[in-house]
RNA sequence: GGUCGGGUGGCCGAGUGGCUAGGCAGAGGUCUGCAAAACCUCCUACAGCGGUUCGAAUCCGCUCCCGACCUCCA
């Protein structure tokens, strides 16, 4: 591994030097969706944004084991623990059984995933698989004295908890300030501590998900899963645990009193949030109603929506942010996006017939110049993963690429090795670091079809007969090909 | 109200003490039958007020504005 990456670590607020607990191996652990409706653009960014962080880990040559949850039970309207969960309500508005919403919205999610080019993940385990994990956690927490049994539930002790450990450890905040600034919620009466909260929940008779458990029918709570699953699939002490920074401050924090007081150990060194997606500076929630689907932005059918996006336009969208920053969406920003994606994609597209001339005397400057920006691609993913610097590197490599295409430089003025270096390191980061794809060659009959007709432009244009050829051109550019004639004489095409 | 994080040129967005970020838009140029694309050049900002410093967008203080969390949320 020479290249030192640093990352941002929520746990000590400051940048440090990545170092694996295990290196070459990687364990990281990233809070999924849960599955009770349509995952929108916001949730999207943050698996997108771990999908860069996965990618980069694997291109640097680690072998990344990335466990990333389905949330599939447990997880509760409100935070009062009790009432119904997320997808029973569902499933009782729906009149369908729970797992068939379960089912839906997974399927749901893995199609968006794809089309924003994620990998899936290593390990995809669901709440609902791992009851038994579940229910020996809280056994373990309860032999350590850190929980409590209330009528069949069972409660976490936060304050017991705090007089040995640091409860705030990750949110930053004292017990004494939490405690003040916690509204009182309906329902609590079972808790001792206002901040208590449930690890285990007595299901009431009209509940659908329920299991057997020592403390009798119920379910498991929201914040246990992720430490029993990373228990298992990741050890006690792993490199990486990742979410959305609204998880942080309570649902990570319980999570890693969870999994201190059963095995010791906060789980993970490094703990890193991505921020939100907002709409007219406020962040995009289902609840707050301004959130709208990707199917809606790639249609264009949202009403804040001038046009459609493309998945690799929106993708790139969030990769000119860095994932630690919010990014409010407009119209003008993801416009801008779109046109630079595309210039990126051409240069890319042209990588794989680009030949260099024979080589000439080298120019040491350009030598240098192009290996600084080779440099660079590296150097901003380094820095916390900054996907918008190593964009600025790709940018100044298309032009270098273009220029060389175009020969209006001579690709024969630098060594060998740096030309096949600019090529692969641009291919490799376009591509396998930051996951974008080319979208225009869907299409071989259209392809076929342009084809046709750009030949007979070009016989209209060698005998000069610009009418014709300015009017096939134009009548292509309405339905949505640009064509670009070159020196060589030849004529390309995008799709506009 | 408490805690935390922000405010960068028309728009988006990097950048934590000195060295031009970049993209989009705009202006000019090269090329082209004309376009488009590409390439080159220009447009040099850092919420406000103080302070520290030889020097601050960057550090400190105050003020104003915005957001997140404190309730389910990626």
């Amino acid at each position: 591994m020479e290249q030192k990456l640093f990352v941002y670590n929520t746990l000590t607020r400051t940048k440090e030097e990545f170092k694996p607990l295990n290196a070459p191996h990687v364990g990281m652990y990233v809070c999924g969706p849960t599955v009770y409706s349509d995952v929108h653009l916001g949730n999207c960014r943050t698996f997108i944004s771990f999908d860069l962080i996965f990618r980069y880990l694997k291109y640097l040559g680690y072998n990344v084991r990335y466990v990333r949850n389905i949330t599939d039970a447990g997880h509760l309207e409100g935070d009062a623990d009790e009432g119904e969960d997320k997808i029973t309500k569902k499933a009782k508005l729906a009149k369908l059984e729970p797992m068939e919403i379960v089912q839906k919205y997974t399927v749901d999610f893995h199609n968006v995933m794809q089309i924003f080019n994620t990998l899936p993940p290593s390990i995809e385990p669901t709440a609902t698989g791992h009851i038994i994990e579940q229910i020996e956690l809280v056994k373990g927490i309860m032999e350590k004295g850190y929980a409590y049994e209330v009528d069949g539930s069972i409660y976490f002790d936060v304050e017991k908890y705090n007089q040995t450990q640091d409860y705030g450890v990750l949110n930053g905040r004292k017990l004494e300030d939490m405690l003040n600034n916690t509204r009182d919620l309906g329902g609590q009466n079972e808790k001792h501590g206002k901040l208590d909260f449930a690890l285990w929940i007595k299901a009431k008779p009209e509940h659908l998900m329920k299991w057997p458990s020592p403390w009798g029918l119920g379910f498991p709570g929201w914040h246990l899963e992720c430490s029993a699953m990373s228990n298992k699939y990741l050890g006690h002490q792993f490199d990486i645990h990742g979410g959305g920074i609204d998880l942080m401050p309570t649902h990570h924090t319980n999570e890693i009193a969870q999994n201190v007081a059963c095995c010791g150990k906060n789980p993970a060194t490094y703990w890193l949030h991505t921020n939100m997606l907002t709409i007219n500076g406020q962040k995009m929630s289902k609840s707050l109603g301004n959130s709208f689907l990707p199917h809606e932005l790639f249609l264009g059918t949202h009403p804040l929506l001038k046009k459609g996006y493309s998945p690799m336009t929106v993708r790139f969208f969030f990769l000119q942010a860095s994932y630690r920053s919010t990014v409010d969406f407009s119209n003008e920003a993801i416009e801008a996006a779109e046109i630079f994606y595309k210039r990126l994609a051409e240069a890319a597209k042209k990588l794989t017939t680009l030949k260099q001339s024979s080589v000439v005397p080298v120019d040491e400057e350009s030598e240098n110049i192009i290996n600084a920006f080779c440099d660079d691609c590296f150097a901003g993913m380094n820095d916390n993963f900054n996907s918008p610097k190593t964009l600025d590197a790709l940018n100044n490599l298309s032009k270098w690429i273009n220029s060389y295409t175009a020969n209006t430089r001579n690709s024969g003025e630098i060594s060998v090795e740096t030309f096949e270096r600019m090529k692969a390191t641009y291919n490799d980061f376009f591509f396998d670091v930051l996951g974008l794809k080319l979208e225009d060659t869907d299409n071989t009959d259209t392809d076929k079809l342009l084809d046709l007709i750009i030949n007979l432009r070009n016989q209209a244009k060698l005998n000069k007969d610009y009418a014709t050829s300015d009017s096939i051109r134009d009548g292509l550019k309405k339905i949505g090909f640009q064509l670009n004639d070159n020196k060589q004489g030849t004529t390309d095409w995008v799709k506009s």
